[in-house]
RNA sequence: GGGGCGAUAGCUCAAUUGGUUAGAGCACCGGCCUGUCACGCCGGAGGUUGCGGGUUCGAGCCCCGUUCGCCUCGCCA
């Protein structure tokens, strides 16, 4: 009936005097009368059809019709409209009219002796060939199986596709991974993100959660001799989105057993290659590594972009020697604490090269905004420049810089024309402040490459050797940095067995034996050799703040599969979305998930969430707390 | 929860520092056209300027609130 013969990006000059038939939407057409062009579209590409009064009735069609009595095929062509679906029949012929050196198909023509309409359409919000501006995304996501036929779109789903496969290739087919797949209505574990809950109707008043990821399961199957795990799993958080991140989003979830750090960061490094290779054609040199410590130094951020200089430089002990209110203030808080405490007083400073001039008052005056965003008090900047007597340094600060000159100039690199920013704060404070100044700095100076996708470097990078616990802010507990499985680094055993609870500095300086994979500043994958032993785990929770009844509580499974054999194991998850948003070369992380959600956690298409009725809700046992806010107006 | 930007025809955008009947391109409807490929020509229809208040002789434009979308801080073990 309308099985096609051929795609529509398919026929050549080889195809000429063929009969054939093919499917699609109309992507465009042009009517000179009795001659009709349409141009059919379906995933493959693009295909002239004629309709041609003469042409049609030489060709044999049945009832080539005329277009201006409306009659037969030529009155239903004048008809058609753009994304109409159609079927055609027809004749394969040269284009009499000169080639179309834009389509694959460009040299050839169907002239149809045959039109069925599948399905008219209405007028569409917008066309999938678009020219200039695309819509705004409110209207894409609403129709979004409008904007899915857009050939942009179509090659990002088809580039998701083909990298599925990939994985599974390198681990599965390789590498003797096996893919499990773990429960999706999980137990709540209410550390980390905010969780999904989802009510259970056979036992009153309680709730499954939605996995954050199915981190507990898989090292449960390593105890269960599973060996080597990988499953492309959905997570869910319940966290506000970002461009980069979705609340329900894709890992390739990994792990395996009798494995140390060195082992399972090699597999990974090995399927980083195979899979650019794979993808893109691209060979991926050996990864370079970087210290936490290093990357949060020179970079500020555990997540480097090195595509780019502008490397910070701590100038605490040249900053104690001037009497600039700023740095003295700075070094003043925790000045008492080890080096690189976060509690710790610092002045960081960046060299910006030719700042001089590329860095306006107006520039600059916006720094201090974005620091204070970052709970810094502000950025203080100076100019070094060119002068007769010797370069020197003017504006902003540059009086309480002189007698540190030759220190700074040393131990910065500086050139006449650079430009100086500082930040004097405490260590962590100050150290996260400057790197988000680096970012801004990079941008405004136009330093930062192209991404990958379009030729510019990628810069894969490993980062080690981050501390096992951190500081919460707000209730000034402990947690765990990476998450409470993850083991202390081989050499940190012994450390981290003795360190007590409220020895606050050892417990800050305990390394962990986690890694993250990092890509033009982008986190692509974070896993951690975890801890297989109970002892080990239990003192964990401990430290964490769990009493051994909580523990139990929350993770007797765990504690118990510890101590039935568990064999010593190691993983890591890689953000599949990520992953195709940098093959695509978009910053969009919607672009690369067919049916994504908005900011609150929308989809426009279905007008997902919705309310319950009061039927659900009874079967559920639950009942909402919430009422509309009255208007104040 | 906070900050920023935005919303005008189906879509993309205009609309003089608050002043006539809110315009254009594309899409749509009608007509013409036999070699186009962003086809062309003639004509037409299409608007609660997101929504609700306010200021004003007069509001798309100014003010307040609100909704939605995007970016972002917090958050994301």
């Amino acid at each position: 009936m309308f099985t096609r013969t051929h795609t529509c990006g398919e026929l050549r000059a080889s195809h000429i005097g063929q009969t054939v038939r093919l499917n699609g939407w109309v992507n465009s057409y042009r009517d000179h009368g009795n001659l009709i062009f349409i141009d059919l579209r379906d995933r493959y590409g693009v295909t002239q059809l004629v309709f041609d009064t003469d042409d049609a009735k030489n060709a044999g069609a049945a009832d080539a019709g005329d277009k201006h009595a409306h009659t037969g095929m030529m009155g239903a062509a004048d008809k058609l409209r753009n994304e109409d679906v159609i079927s055609v029949e027809g004749t394969v012929r040269i284009r009499s009219g000169g080639e179309n050196p834009k389509l694959d198909t460009g040299k050839v023509e169907v002239v149809v002796t045959s039109l069925v309409l599948l399905n008219k359409t209405e007028n569409p919000p917008f066309l999938p060939d678009v020219i200039g501006t695309l819509p705004n995304e409110e209207v894409r996501l609403k129709y979004r199986y409008i904007d899915l036929r857009r050939p942009a779109m179509q090659k990002i789903v088809s580039t998701r596709s083909k990298a599925l496969q990939s994985v599974r290739k390198y681990f599965v087919d390789a590498n003797m991974f096996t893919e499990v797949e773990t429960p999706v209505l999980y137990k709540s574990t209410p550390e980390g993100a905010r969780e999904f809950l989802v009510p259970c109707r056979n036992v009153p008043g309680s709730f499954y959660a939605l996995p954050q990821s199915p981190q507990l399961f898989k090292q449960i199957l390593m105890v269960s001799g599973c060996d080597r795990y990988l499953q492309i799993c959905r997570c869910f958080r319940d966290e506000d989105p970002r461009a980069d991140r979705q609340a329900e989003f894709t890992q390739i979830d990994l792990e395996m057993s009798f494995v140390r750090r060195e082992h399972i960061m090699t597999m990974m490094e090995g399927f980083v290659r195979h899979f650019w290779k794979d993808m893109l054609g691209y060979d991926v040199p050996p990864m370079q590594r970087m210290t936490y410590r290093n990357a949060m130094e020179t970079y500020g951020i555990d997540r480097p972009d090195t595509r780019y200089g502008l490397h910070i430089t701590d100038i605490s002990e040249i900053a104690a020697k001037t009497d600039f209110k700023v740095f003295r203030d700075a070094l003043a808080k925790g000045a008492d604490r080890p080096r690189f405490n976060s509690k710790r007083g610092v002045v960081k400073a960046i060299r910006v090269p030719g700042g001089a001039e590329k860095l306006t008052r107006k520039i600059t005056d916006g720094y201090s905004d974005l620091a204070k965003r970052f709970g810094a008090g502000g950025v203080a900047t100076a100019k070094y420049i060119a002068d007769p007597a010797g370069a020197k340094f003017d504006t902003g600060c540059a009086k309480f810089l002189e007698p540190i000159k030759a220190e700074l100039v040393a131990a910065l690199g500086l050139e006449p024309g650079d430009t100086l920013l500082f930040i004097a704060d405490t260590y962590s404070v100050a150290t996260k402040a400057i790197g988000e100044l680096r970012q801004q700095v990079a941008r405004d100076t136009n330093v930062v490459p192209k991404p990958g996708a379009e030729g510019g470097p990628w810069n894969f990078l490993w980062v080690i050797d981050f501390p096992m616990f951190e500081k919460n802010k707000d209730t000034g507990k402990w947690i765990a940095m990476h998450h409470p499985f993850t083991a202390p680094r081989d050499d940190q055993r012994d450390l981290f067995v003795s360190a007590s609870v409220d020895d606050d500095d050892t417990i800050e300086s305990i390394v962990s034996a986690g890694y993250d994979i990092v890509l033009n500043g982008s986190e692509i994958a974070g896993g951690s050799v975890r801890i297989h032993d109970r002892d080990v785990q239990s003192k964990v929770f401990q430290l964490l703040g769990l009493t051994p009844e909580q523990a139990k509580e929350k993770f007797s499974f765990l504690l118990e599969a510890l101590s039935f054999g568990a064999p010593p194991h190691a993983g890591i998850a890689f953000g599949f979305d990520r992953l195709i948003m940098h093959i695509c070369g978009t910053d969009n992380i919607r672009d690369v998930i067919a049916f994504p959600k908005t900011q609150v956690g929308a989809d426009l298409m279905t007008r997902a969430p919705s309310a319950a009725t009061p039927a659900q809700l009874k079967d559920l046992f639950i009942a909402s707390t919430w009422t509309p806010e009255p208007s104040k107006a």
